[in-house]
DNA sequence: ATCGTTTGTGCAAACGTTTTAACAAAACCG
DNA sequence: CGGTTTTGTTAAAACGTTTGCACAAACGAT
């Protein structure tokens, strides 16, 4: 059917391999030689068939990323669409395609992989986010299949990954209701499987307990990662007899349930309750009113996610070597966070 | 390195055709032979190589998406995640591999999908919504290559597509409205480029024009897909003379925009305009006020897309037929629009 | 018994590349 | 000049599958 690299090689009078050598700029090819086949292959309009390289390379110049379990659940979409525009945009430049897969369940993303992997379809694997302990993770190592994490194994520290300073990320946005004058500071957390979300909490119970402010039990509502965590949890906050002035949230998503959770109660943002948030999705932003959150550099995130797991896959697996990229944090502040009421005692 | 289907072979003591054979169960084979050949498989570990496959049936059982040009600009991130996810759903469900690839600009991705057609990486593609006049689309369309597009296009109406009936849907989202006694509706619109903004436009000009309701240009405003483009319609909007109670808007992330706008300029709503906005996205239900929202199932389109290419891929090309597949879409009525004030005049 | 089918298996070519080893020709060197 | 090195090219094997054709064995029907 199409044009291959023998009817290149008839046509110019030399051999398949020198049309082969031409391709990959070998340095023994003759000016001369080099100029005429470039033209034939233009005139033909050849192009090489890539399972044809794959299969004698062993490589296919493509890595995958999987999408974790429920996508639906995890209301993080926006994040991710970020992540994999990083990751895409990368892998584009270093001469890499991207394939995308995903499971309904733990299992199903476990055989994702498997077929990809042993299908020898994707040279490398990023995966987003982490279980305190992953079966996807668990697999490829044991298969020695290069792959980077973004995010934290607890499990795992001797891996490829990409993260946030979670700790320091919640650490920091404590600071700052602090620095407001807030001493009475709640958290509304995630999923305690995850390993996000124990950061942040770890380092929010940090910047509390090290300035001296009452770390409440109550005032710490653990969730998912739902919008709907988010008004559950302000309903059961704003009842109780002390409530906070100033809170965490661990998701904007989440934050969006707070507030409509605080809207319905008649609480008004930040006179009622400062807010902050994590991510600093788009939407922070558009919020009535904006919020505060910690950016934690999405975009950047998956960019150099495909950047390192690119560099591993060309790297013999001997000298690899496990890496952990922090990608910095920013906190932006906006209109949800503000002075702490002055206290009536 | 890893088990082929020649060690498979020879270790059973049968020829490397016949382990093809159990592999694809030939009818021909028998039992006995089968049972034993699939021992040793799994004995052995052994996974076929997709690459060698590919190669002799020259076909990839994968499909890319393309996103288009600026997934930043166009703020349809979220929309694109649902699409992407039914997909991926689908095809994993089909048996194939979703690849993703993107462009950052027009000209890129025209390159972008040329590099995976011309080196037969992908069996199809479906594109992502579409411009008036998109060069991708051409270009297929000329190699004859499957695709299919999610959108319309007014140049080739003549190709397979998914899509929503965008006429119909502000048709209807605009009857809402005048069901509720609006009679002064205006409309935010999208990029006029883009085959979706005009038809939104043109089902909301037919629904004013039947009811015998005025059409007034300055009550229509035509941005981007951005938020920002919402909020300076309203400063617009807000200020004219006469104003409408009622408003249509091409998409929810524009909506936050329109929100935020008539927050600091004082409005209420729905008191002040009334607002049905569309996609009907996550955070439409999530805003405060909830937004009304016609939503198009993203997940379905994508889900469908994903079905009508795999279908026509398979389907040698004689026989294809160019099919247009319509999503059904549905008016989700929350808190963003009421009655129309009673008209003092 | 004989002959045609049916059934089960193997041989070998093909898919479109890369790459090793070999070799001829040209260039260099003293 | 003769030998050594460098340069440019090629033949052929390899990558791991599938599949058309051939063929032997087993089976049925006369």
């Amino acid at each position: 059917m199409s044009v291959t690299i023998k009817d290149v090689a008839r046509r110019a009078g030399v051999s398949p391999s020198t049309v082969s050598r031409v391709l990959s700029n070998h340095p023994r090819i003759s000016a001369a030689t080099a100029r005429k086949v470039r033209e034939i292959m233009d005139e033909m309009g050849y192009h090489p068939n890539m399972m044809a390289k794959s299969l004698v390379s062993k490589t296919t110049k493509s890595i995958c990323v999987i999408l974790p379990k429920p996508a639906e659940e995890l209301f993080l979409n926006l994040f991710f669409m970020e992540l994999i525009r990083g990751i895409v945009a990368q892998a584009a430049r270093s001469g890499y395609d991207v394939l995308i897969s995903s499971g309904a369940s733990e299992a199903e993303e476990v055989e994702a992989v498997a077929r990809l992997v042993n299908g020898r379809r994707v040279d490398g694997a990023v995966l987003l986010y982490s279980r305190k302990d992953d079966p996807v993770v668990e697999f490829l190592q044991e298969r020695k299949f290069p792959f980077v994490l973004v995010g934290r194994s607890e499990r795992h520290p001797d891996i490829l990954s990409v993260d946030t300073d979670n700790v320091q990320a919640a650490y920091d946005a404590a600071r700052h209701l602090i620095s407001l004058g807030h001493e009475r500071i709640g958290f509304v957390g995630g999923p305690p499987n995850m390993v996000v979300s124990i950061d942040r909490m770890n380092g929010y119970r940090k910047a509390l307990e090290e300035a001296g402010l009452p770390l409440r039990r109550d005032w710490i509502v653990e969730g998912e990662f739902l919008q709907d965590s988010g008004y559950r949890a302000m309903s059961m906050l704003m009842s109780l007899p002390e409530r906070p002035s100033g809170m965490l949230v661990v998701d904007d998503f989440v934050t969006f349930g707070v507030i409509r959770g605080l809207n319905e109660l008649g609480y008004r943002i930040p006179q009622d309750l400062s807010i902050v948030s994590f991510n600093n999705l788009a939407l922070a932003e558009l919020s009535s009113p904006p919020i505060s959150s910690v950016d934690i550099g999405s975009y950047q995130l998956g960019y150099t996610a495909s950047q390192t797991l690119i560099r591993a896959v060309e790297t013999s697996s001997e000298e690899r070597e496990p890496v952990r990229h922090i990608i910095p944090h920013r906190l932006i502040v906006r209109e949800s966070s503000m002075y702490a009421p002055i206290r009536k005692s």
